[in-house]
DNA sequence: GCGATTTGACCCATG
DNA sequence: CCATGGGTCAAATCG
């Protein structure tokens, strides 16, 4: 499975609608490509890996999405639930973060994931913080034309932060697409970032870092 | 009681 | 001006 990663601006086909976005926003655009294995629960352990050694806070686990359910019947087990396990599990400052998550996806079901999660949430650990270290809250869910997916959006939860994302996932709970818009004016609730590699690397890596646009992207003031 | 999520309604940009 | 569609709001609901 393969991801791009970079900068996507207002003109962007993906904004071709009303977007309320200001011409000068970044956006980060992380979407998989080509194949998408949606065979595989968790196809991405590389990914996770790469994660680690980057910090890249633009990755979104697949299951960061909602299943589709009545309204009065929520499910205590979420796939939602997954990524907040891992980001706690990061933010505890775990070393085999990805180890962890591999492990699960060989041996978990989605349930076994939403129940660790609880418990984790049981144990006090931080339950909103997504992959990319930052917290999201949920405001709006449509299902989009054009999109065979409905698109979810999220707020970064500190206060004042302007930045947004949306997260386009399948039914299978793949991230078919996330779009991240702003930049974020505070560090990371999480543990730091590991010093950065050069801009101008030719992997991915750099770009990841730099997609998101945390601190070594906002301008000196 | 609090905070997060859901989801229909609303706003507004675009054609 | 109107229709359409994306983005956001906010009440209801849940944990």
């Amino acid at each position: 499975m393969s991801y791009c990663y970079g900068y996507k601006f207002m003109n962007c086909p993906l904004f071709s609608g009303s977007g309320k976005m200001q011409p000068h926003e970044k956006v980060a655009v992380l979407k998989p490509v080509a194949s998408r294995p949606f065979s595989s629960f968790w196809p991405f352990p590389k990914f996770l890996h790469d994660f680690n050694a980057t910090c890249s806070p633009t990755i979104t686990f697949p299951q960061e999405t909602e299943l589709i359910r009545p309204k009065a019947t929520r499910l205590a087990s979420l796939p939602g639930d997954l990524p907040t396990q891992i980001a706690a599990t990061t933010d505890a400052g775990s070393d085999t973060m990805s180890e962890e998550v591999e492990g699960y996806a060989k041996h978990h079901t989605y349930r076994d994931h939403a129940t660790a999660c609880q418990a984790a949430r049981r144990n006090g650990e931080r339950s909103r913080l997504s992959l990319d270290g930052y917290s999201w809250r949920k405001y709006g869910q449509k299902k989009v034309k054009g999109s065979e997916f409905p698109r979810s959006y999220y707020k970064c939860t500190h206060p004042s932060c302007p930045v947004k994302r949306k997260v386009e996932t399948t039914p299978d709970g793949q991230v078919a697409e996330i779009v991240y818009s702003g930049e974020h004016n505070h560090l990371k609730p999480g543990k730091p970032c590991p010093p950065r590699k050069p801009l101008l690397s030719t992997s991915t890596d750099a770009v990841m870092c730099d997609t998101h646009g945390i601190d070594d992207m906002t301008p000196p003031e």
